[in-house]
DNA sequence: CTCAAAGCTGGCCGATCGGTCAGTAACTGA
DNA sequence: TCAGTTACTGACCGATCGGCCAGCTTTGAG
């Protein structure tokens, strides 16, 4: 047990922060201002300041990869179903970090800790998928994938005009609509 | 007529660059080097290294604005078929300049070059939640806006694995589906 | 009480950033 | 022919960046 908690407190300014400019437009200046201690005190705490976003963003990631053990154990259907709401919840749970990837995605998305989230995401896809996988709902997944992260981005930036449990209801049911077989 | 094409090399150049590394990911220097010419000879021909991205993203926003005023003189109906493929269109024919536009989120949206951009995409869901709307329904909508241009631009990410055409057509149906009402 | 470890500071470093400026070569209309 | 515009260069600027380091204070186990 440390003797101070400056080093969660780090974390959690550089999330804010990140969040609100990007990685590259936040500086450890910034992040020393907002925790109230020295530029120095960042660097003692953790090796760098890519250091800083690999720590805040390592329990979004842990938390994907849990997902994602669970559907592997699950049958077709019911995993499509728990895919839909386990990534519903996990993007609502951790909006802030998805909003630090989100703004900065050209360059994180070639670290190696995100090459990992990419291969999680493309197991996601065939898991929403499903086994008779045809294009259009090839495509369908990645729409849901891709949309349901943006709107947690989003519904930070002001336009969080539904409270969490409506949103959350709301985006499953968009979500197992979009990717409902034709029939 | 001018008599070189350096300008319009610069906003080439700097388009795919700002969509691989991100606006502020990017250096003057960088763009210099992939011209062809001096960091000077850009800030002759433009303003500011942010006035380089205004131009380039200028066309794309434009095009939006023509979208919107195309859509607002149609019935709700026909308003809202014509604003998924218009979109699907759109996202698709400006890719790179979507990159670049998600590539720096954070920093990007408080510009006021972007909060018309923010009001266009306010209007468009309007238009694709339509005059009944319900919250599921709106949210819907929110799901499909940030869901296709987010595909668009992972599309040129390695992720390319269907034709234009087909990739147009899956995502006009899934985004229909996502929006149909529950019947 | 002692003393090493933990926690933190101010100052400094080289690199790089966006941007400026004086100067110049080339082309053009009169 | 020649003045003037266009297009561009290399050198330079102050600011800011991430990171390093010597040293100070606080803390807690022995």
């Amino acid at each position: 047990m440390g003797r101070s908690n400056t080093r969660e407190e780090i974390l959690t300014s550089a999330t804010r922060l990140f969040a609100a400019a990007g990685y590259k437009g936040t500086s450890l200046h910034d992040i020393a201002v907002d925790v109230g201690c020295s530029k120095a005190a960042l660097l003692y705490h953790f090796d760098s300041k890519e250091a800083i976003l690999t720590q805040l963003c390592a329990p979004a990631i842990a938390e994907l990869e849990q997902l994602q053990d669970r559907l592997e154990v699950l049958e077709p259907a019911p995993a499509r179903t728990a895919a839909i709401e386990g990534f519903v919840d996990l993007s609502m749970r951790y909006r802030k970090e998805i909003q630090v990837i989100y703004g900065d995605l050209p360059g994180l998305l070639q670290r190696p800790a995100f090459q990992r989230v990419h291969l999680l995401t493309q197991r996601l896809c065939e898991i929403l998928t499903g086994p008779s996988g045809t294009p259009v709902s090839a495509v369908a997944a990645k729409l849901v994938l891709a949309g349901i992260p943006a709107i947690a981005f989003a519904a930070d930036q002001g336009m969080h005009c539904y409270p969490d449990e409506e949103l959350r209801a709301a985006l499953i049911e968009a979500a197992t609509r979009a990717l409902a077989p034709l029939t």
